[in-house]
RNA sequence: CGGGGUGUGGCGCAGUUGGCAGCGCGCGUCGUUCGGGACGACGAGGUCGGAAGUUCGAGUCUUCUCACCCCGACCA
């Protein structure tokens, strides 16, 4: 087969840029640092989307839309929150153009803005500035808010859905009459996220809680799900927060409880990104392409015809209408693909590259033997089933496959999840072959910026179950209850 | 923002001391092919990133400029 990606032991990065290209997920867009969905990548996203907009709503969610545009006096009124976006803003200051004398066109200076507007890098201060409005009484609460929309983080160094500009994300805000209430809330949505990292991506994430350093700018306590990429990087997947009551003092959002007293309500916020899409591609991918889990997949089926008349093609053809139908009623996502424009190889190579789970082959001798070759993307392997209960067959196949690649993963991480006991020992795993490594860390900023400097680790987080484990810091020697997730990271 | 690199058909690239702008892939037509990215013939497609300069002559030399990529510092 014609080489097309760069394999995953030359250059990793390069084979998860060539294959977002190779297999019509994005592309570079003439905006520095923004990407164009193609239409095969965004049929991803949307399933993605529309599985999780189903659990929200299953979680008693609503969506509803907030502004592109956040005046930025918004931005300052959370000290934390402010100092942690500031640097990748991007800002509209004008609302008119006019032809310029040069022929082209140009910014009307006279048309400034009043005040400034930032586009939102997420949207907790518009969200809450509309809230004090809408709550008034613990009647009010909890109030319990999704958005899908994009946001614009102004970043230096991007990469196709890892990290651009622009990118596109659902952002979850609520709000409590309790702090308990807003902590279970927080806890129940990155339990949300794992379930369907694990259930959907067939991906295995780590809960855990972020530390100071890697915390949401404005939040209390940050959560996050990491997962292990196949280069022994960590990806940090999506994230809750529990925001205590920062936002709701900065707005002023407050509430009588059942005895009358005026308090201030509780939060959270919870998001996960098209960086899903970059955690997908990475989580299960060969050298060969994509390979997706049958859940997420746009196309689960493609059906490819081998022929050399069009007289063969047409009994073809007439064979193919009933699989079709058959895995089409077992809820089953099929393509034929008959384009005479392209030969079989061609068509094995570009769906393999494309990721899809199973290819069904239908040529003269199943014709005559009732018979269809089936091809597994994530094995490789080929067999021949007969016509009669290809569904259910394909059906088996796709949850098969499904599985199959979630205990892979899971297998990938165990054996690159490392327990280091000296700080020798863990430099040396993380120079030497990367992965997660369980270590004992003090607890203070200082031991893990110091880790971080001269290893280019960092925590990943705190495990949310963790193993309780009496230690003693790998830096420092002081006290640890347990271990905590390091690694590098994207 | 520091360091490095690249801009030449749609994509990937070559282009020697300055002298007719090329190759591979892709694209179009026709024919033979079709169970793992077929082959042949013919054909279309370029202000060489932009501006200025040197020269009889610039893809090539000089200056300026723009864009993008890679490596760092910052980030989901």
């Amino acid at each position: 087969m014609a080489k097309v990606l760069t394999s995953r032991k030359e250059n990793y990065s390069q084979w998860y840029n060539d294959l977002v290209i190779k297999a019509d997920l994005a592309e570079n867009s003439a905006v520095r640092g923004c990407m164009v969905i193609k239409p095969y990548g965004y049929a991803i996203w949307e399933k993605m989307q529309a599985v999780l907009d189903r659990m929200f709503k299953d979680t008693g969610h609503s969506n509803a839309y907030f502004p592109l545009f956040i005046p930025k006096s918004f931005l300052s009124r959370e000290a934390d929150h402010v100092e942690g976006f500031a640097k990748e803003c991007a800002v509209v200051t004008h609302y008119r153009l006019k032809s310029s004398p040069s022929g082209g066109i140009e910014v009307d200076e006279t048309a400034k803005l009043e005040e400034e507007l930032v586009i939102r890098p997420t949207s907790e201060t518009i969200i809450w500035n509309t809230y004090k409005n809408w709550i008034q009484s613990y009647r009010d609460l909890p109030l319990l808010i999704n958005q899908w929309a994009n946001v614009v983080r102004w970043e230096m160094r991007t990469r196709l859905f890892l990290r651009t500009a622009e990118f596109l994300w659902q952002e979850g805000h609520t709000a409590h009459a309790t702090r308990e209430e807003a902590m279970e809330e927080t806890i129940k949505m990155l339990g949300v996220y794992a379930d369907f990292a694990k259930e959907w991506m067939a991906m295995p994430v780590i809960k855990g809680v972020k530390t100071e350093n890697e915390r949401f700018a404005g939040a209390v306590e940050t959560y996050s799900i990491e997962a292990l990429m196949q280069d022994g990087k960590a990806l940090q997947s999506g994230t809750s927060h529990f925001l205590g009551q920062n936002f709701a003092k900065a707005f002023d959002v407050t509430f009588l409880d059942k005895t009358g007293k005026l308090e201030h309500v509780w939060a959270s916020s919870w998001g996960v990104s098209t960086r899903l899409m970059g955690a997908l591609i990475m989580a299960h991918s060969d050298d060969n392409g994509l390979v997706l889990p049958p859940k997420l997949a746009p196309i689960q089926v493609v059906i490819v015809p081998i022929y050399k008349k069009t007289e063969e093609l047409a009994v073809i053809d007439e064979r193919v209408e009933v699989i079709r139908k058959s895995l089409i009623a077992s809820g089953i996502s099929v393509k034929y693909d008959n384009r005479d424009t392209h030969k079989p190889g061609w068509k094995f190579a570009e769906y393999e590259l494309k990721g899809v789970p199973l290819r069904l082959a239908i040529g003269p001798r199943d014709i005559e033997n009732r018979s269809v070759e089936v091809a597994r993307r994530d094995t490789l392997e080929k067999k021949i089933y007969p016509v009669e209960g290809i569904a259910d067959t394909v059906k088996a196949l796709l949850d098969e496959i499904q599985d199959g690649i979630y205990k892979k993963a899971l297998d990938f991480r165990d054996n690159n999840t490392f327990r280091a006991d000296s700080y020798e020992e863990f430099r040396e795993i993380i120079a030497s072959r990367g992965g997660f490594v369980l270590a004992h860390w003090d607890g203070t900023r200082e031991t893990e910026e110091k880790i971080n400097q001269e290893t280019k680790a960092t925590i990943r987080c705190i495990p949310l179950d963790p193993v309780m484990e009496e230690g003693k810091c790998i830096v420092t020697g002081k006290p640890s209850p347990r271990r905590v997730y390091f690694a590098k990271a994207y």
